[in-house]
DNA sequence: GCATTAATAGAACGAACGTACTATTATTGG
DNA sequence: CCAATAATAGTACGTTCGTTCTATTAATGC
């Protein structure tokens, strides 16, 4: 007796199916990769159907991207929302991350693909991933702001640093475990943000 | 009256002139967009002329990626060496870091591209990178190692958790400068890199 | 159920891709 | 200086690229 979703037009389906062999593209060859033959190909259908679906190749890209955001909001940072504001939040998106890398049934980060990529070249796809990981930027620094607000951290620690920092681990984390294939990747990570915290107390 | 250099034969100097602009490409656009045709037509010569130097595009990004260590060695690790064993030493490496992305006349570093491109590829590209890596990663531990043995460093410090962190700094504090274009970025690394520091005194 | 619209396929385009093969021009060592 | 060799250009190949256009099939609303 779940309330039912919304009737997805044959598109929308197909659209989503797309979406779905694109991110995996994207993830483990980056977004240059996401060439209309190769994904057609995967995704079972023409060249020319798949491309009405996006109108240009920059537009497909864009779409990508934000499918692994969605999916990485609706995996990792809407649930650590459901913990508590303060300390016990700051570690759920912490740890929620940790999961998303291990177990979102994704060979690779389709997000931390496009950072490589769209660091240093503007476009649209740079923009686009700019907005997005300012986004993200501002709610570990929201997070962090309600953590002085209960007390659980002290009130002079600049949240700005705080998210600074943590993206930082976050990232060597990922390359220990991607690039060096370290099996301590996760524990050095943990330690790493307990230091971060225990200094903020 | 400095020691004259080898004499460079015509093909060694053109290869140079290549790579020169081979390192450039692959620092903004990636090691992807290494075409023969792109890097042709940016060192003014013709395809054919320019892949007899090579032999395969997997030997020219390679080569490239060769080619882009060697400046950074050249330009930060070898200098840094100079310093004095230990925390001098480890400082002078982080501080060159810095001065590597800020003045290599490069705009963007070109190992980080080879880093978000290869993380996750198997192939040789990714072979010849986990290799620089890992001898880059073995230095920074050295350096660490020979900090607890100047007595500047507690004997129970992890080396290995030191360089973990650390690539984080350096990472997050790449991302802030090319992504956010944030100016507060060399100082929020150098506060990172400070309390790393003083955590393990 | 029929007209309308949405979704997909097919074929073709000019361009760029990596690579091979053959010429032609520069450089070099004896 | 001349023969041997290295360096470069030219041309052509089969593929794949992104995109457009036209046709065909499937879904939809009244």
């Amino acid at each position: 007796m779940t309330i039912s979703a919304a009737k997805l037009s044959k598109g929308e389906v197909t659209r989503t199916t797309i979406l779905d062999a694109a991110v995996n593209i994207a993830a483990v060859d980056g977004f240059d990769a996401l060439t209309i033959g190769r994904l057609a190909e995967q995704a079972g259908m023409s060249k020319s159907g798949l491309f009405a679906h996006f109108g240009s190749k920059t537009d497909l890209q864009i779409a990508t991207l934000d499918e692994a955001v969605r999916r990485y909001n609706q995996f990792a940072f809407l649930p650590a929302l459901k913990a508590p504001r303060g300390l016990k939040r700051l570690v759920a998106l912490f740890e929620n991350w940790l999961l998303w890398v291990e177990r979102s049934n994704l060979k690779a980060c389709p997000m931390m693909s496009a950072l490589g990529e769209f660091d240093d070249r503007p476009g649209p796809m740079r923009d686009a991933l700019h907005q997005h990981m300012q986004h993200m930027n501002d709610e570990v620094t929201r997070s962090v702001q309600m953590t002085i607000d209960t007390g659980e951290f002290a009130a002079e620690i600049d949240c700005e640093q705080f998210a600074f920092e943590l993206f930082g681990i976050i990232a060597t984390n990922y390359r220990a475990r991607n690039l060096f294939h370290d099996k301590l990747a996760n524990q050095r990570a943990r330690k790493a943000f307990d230091r971060l915290i225990k200094a903020c107390q």
